[in-house]
DNA sequence: CATGAATGAGCATTCATTCAT
DNA sequence: AATGAATGAATGCTCATTCAT
C-alpha cells in the first residue's frame, strides 16, 4: 500500500525550518485544495479559492501543481492512501472472514464521513465522467479495491453469487452514505456493520 | 404517480404536425440536456452545447426555461418519473415480498443503465451540493423513495435491521452500478437482482 | 400649446367600447412605460417590463410602437404637454411679471414632484447622451421652454444679465429638484417659489 | 480634500518606466471608463469598450477593479476630488461672502465643462436609481457639498431664505449646464458667475 | 518561490426586435 | 390586434493558465 505523501515527514529527522517550507507549501495546497473540493465539488472549487486559503495568488500555485486536474489526483491519492491505511488498521487481530469485511465497511464508511476533507474527495462524485483525469482517479482507487477484493475472496458465499459484483455493490452502498448520512442517528461505523449485517448469512452469524 | 411528461403523447392520437410542433421544441431541448447533462454532468454542459443541439441559439432556450437550474429540474423530473412508471410496471402481478423487492431492484437498474438519457441525471451526481436547487431535486426523488419505503415495510427482516437505511444501503448499491456498468457481461437486470439475492434470507428462498 | 394626446377623447362624444379599445391599448401602454422610466430609467426598463404590466407579450408593442426609442419619445411628449398645460392653467389671472414667474416656478416643480408618473420622465436624465433621440426629446421641450422664455422676457432685470442664460438657470435649478426633493419638509410649491424669490430684486419685493 | 488619485504623480520625481507601469495601467483604466461613461453614460458604456481602449481583453480590467460599479465609483470618486480642488485653489484669497461664492460657481463651472473627462461623470445623471451604487456615490459627493454650505452659511441672506434650499439650487442650476452649455457664447466661468449676479442682493454689489 | 499582470476562451443571461400565424 | 417563437448580438463576469520579473 502506498502512502505517497506525508509519510516521509513522519519518519525523517526533522528539518530545519527553511528546508520544510516547501514541502509544507505544497502540503497546505494539498489541505486546502482537499477542504474545497470536498466541500463544494470540482468544477464550484476555483484555483483562487484554494490560493487565497493558503494565503498566497493563483499563480503561485501552479510552481507545485501542473494543473488543476493535477492537484485534483494528488487531492484524491491521498485520500485514497489514507482510506487504505484507516482499513488496514481496522483489520488486525481480526480473523473470522465475514468480521474483517464488516470492520473494513466500518472503518471506510466511518472515514468518509469523518472531518478528514481529503476523504471527502473519493465519493462517487468523478469531477469528470471520461477523459484522462478519470482514468488517473480509477487507478489510484484500483490498489484500495484490490484490498475488497481479498476480503470478499474468502468468504463462503452462494455459488451463483458474483464477487466482483458483490463487491462493487457492497463499495456502492458504502460510498452511497456520502450523499444521505447526517450526523445524529446512527453512526457511520454503525452504518457501515448494518450493510454487513443484512449480507451476512444467518449460518456466519457472530 | 405522476408522468408530468410524454403523458399526452402516449394517450392522446397523433396531432396535426402544426400543432406539435410547439411541444417538440420544449421536447427537443428537454432531450438534448437529457443527453448532455447524463453524459458530461451540470456544470460541464453549457446553454450553448444545448441550444446547438436543438439547432438555436442559446437566447432561444430561454423562451422555453427559465434558466440552466430550472432546466436541470425539468429533466430530472421527467428521468425520476420514468424510472418510477418502469418500476410501477415491473411490480404487476409480483406479490411476494421479496420478489417485489427484486422486481423493482432490476427494474431501477435497467431503467439506470439502459439507452434513455434522461434517467442518466438521476444519479447521486448532485450538481451542487447546497442550495434551492438541491433541494428541489431532492424533492422531486421524494415519491419515489416512498415507493421503496413500501417494498422495504412489508419485508420480514431480522429486527435488529434499521429499514431506513436498509432502504439508503439498497438504492446507493443500485445507483452506483451507474458508475461502473458497462455493456458485455452480466445485465443491468441481472445485476439489480443479485443484489437483492444477498440479501434475502435462505428462508425466504424462491 | 398642442396636447397631442387624450385631448381628442375629452372632447369627442363617448365612443362605443369596442371603438375604444385600440386607443385605450394604446394609452396604456404608454401609461405602463411612463410609471417603468420614471421609477428605473430608460435602460434599466425592459420591453418585457411594460408589456407585463398591460398584460401582454413584448411583440405586441410593437404593434403600436416602433421601437423604444419611439415609445419613450411619446411619452415623453405626452409629459412635456402635460407640464405646459399645468403651468399655463397656473398663469390664469396672474398679471405681475415676477409673479407670473413664481407661479410657473411652482406649478413647474410641484408637477414635477407629483405623482403623475409621465412627468417623471422630463428630467434632465437623457437616456441618450447623443443621436437622434435626443434631437427628438429637445425638440418637445422648445415649445415649453419658449414659454419660459416669454415670461422672462418681460422681467425687469439687470442689463448685464444674459436673460437665456438665466432662463437655463432657472430651470435646471427647477428640474434639480427631482434629484434631491423628497416629501416631509418643504413643499414642491414652495421650492419652487423660494427659487423666485432668490431671484426677485429687493425693489420688485410682493 | 483629499485628493486620492494622481497626487503622486504632481509631487514625486518622475519614476522610472518600469516602477509606473502597474499605476499607469490602473490609470489608463480609469481615464478611459472616464471618457467613456462621460460621452455615452453608465449603461451604454460596456466594459468591453473600456478594455478596448486600454487595449487590453475585458477580463483583464477585472484585475484591477471588481466590478464596473466599483470602476465606475472610483472614477467617480476621482472626479469629485478633482472638482473640490479647483474649488478649493479658485478660493484663495477670495474674502468677502458673495464674491466666494461666486469664485466657487465660476471654478465648479469650469471644471464641470472644461475637457476633463472625468468631471462628466459627476452631473446628476445617477446610473442608478436606488441601491448601493447610489448611496457609494451620494457619500462621495457629500464633502464636496459641505463645501458649499459653509460657504453659504456666511451669506447674509433674508431671513426667510432656506439655506439648504437655496444650496440645492444653487449646485441644480450649475450641474445643469452640463445639459446645455455649448463652447461658442459666455465661458463657462462667465455662466458661473451670473448665477451668483442673479442672486447678489443690491446692497452687496461688488 | 512567489507575485503581478494579463490572456483568451467561455458562461449564463438579457433584450430589442422580427415575423409568421 | 395580439401571440408564440425565435434571433442575434451584446453584457458583466469568471477562470484556468501563463510568464516575466
Amino acid at each position: 500500500m502506498k502512502t505517497r505523501l506525508a509519510k516521509a515527514a513522519d519518519t525523517d529527522p526533522p528539518l530545519p525550518v527553511e528546508d520544510t517550507k516547501g514541502r509544507n507549501r505544497r502540503q497546505q495546497i494539498l489541505e486546502a485544495a482537499a477542504r474545497h473540493f470536498s466541500a463544494r465539488g470540482f468544477h464550484a472549487t476555483s484555483m483562487r479559492d484554494i490560493a487565497a486559503d493558503v494565503g498566497f495568488l493563483v499563480g503561485s500555485i501552479y510552481y507545485h501543481f501542473d494543473s488543476k486536474d493535477a492537484l485534483f489526483v494528488a487531492v484524491h491519492g491521498a485520500a485514497v492512501d489514507m482510506m487504505a491505511n484507516a482499513v488496514q488498521a481496522a483489520l488486525i487481530d481480526v480473523v473470522a472472514p465475514w468480521d474483517r469485511l464488516e470492520a473494513a465497511a466500518a472503518a471506510h464508511c466511518e472515514a468518509l464521513n469523518g472531518d478528514n476533507a481529503f476523504v471527502g474527495v473519493v465519493t462517487p462524485i468523478f469531477p469528470v465522467t471520461v477523459g484522462e483525469l478519470r482514468n488517473a482517479l480509477a487507478a489510484q482507487r484500483d490498489a484500495y479495491e484490490t484490498m475488497f477484493m481479498a476480503l470478499i475472496a474468502e468468504l463462503d458465499l452462494d455459488a451463483n453469487i458474483d464477487r466482483n459484483i458483490f463487491r462493487l455493490h457492497v463499495l456502492s452502498a458504502l460510498n452511497g452514505t456520502k450523499f444521505w448520512y447526517r450526523p445524529g442517528g446512527k453512526t457511520p461505523s454503525e452504518i457501515g456493520r448494518q450493510l454487513v449485517s443484512m449480507l451476512r448469512p444467518a449460518t456466519a452469524a457472530r
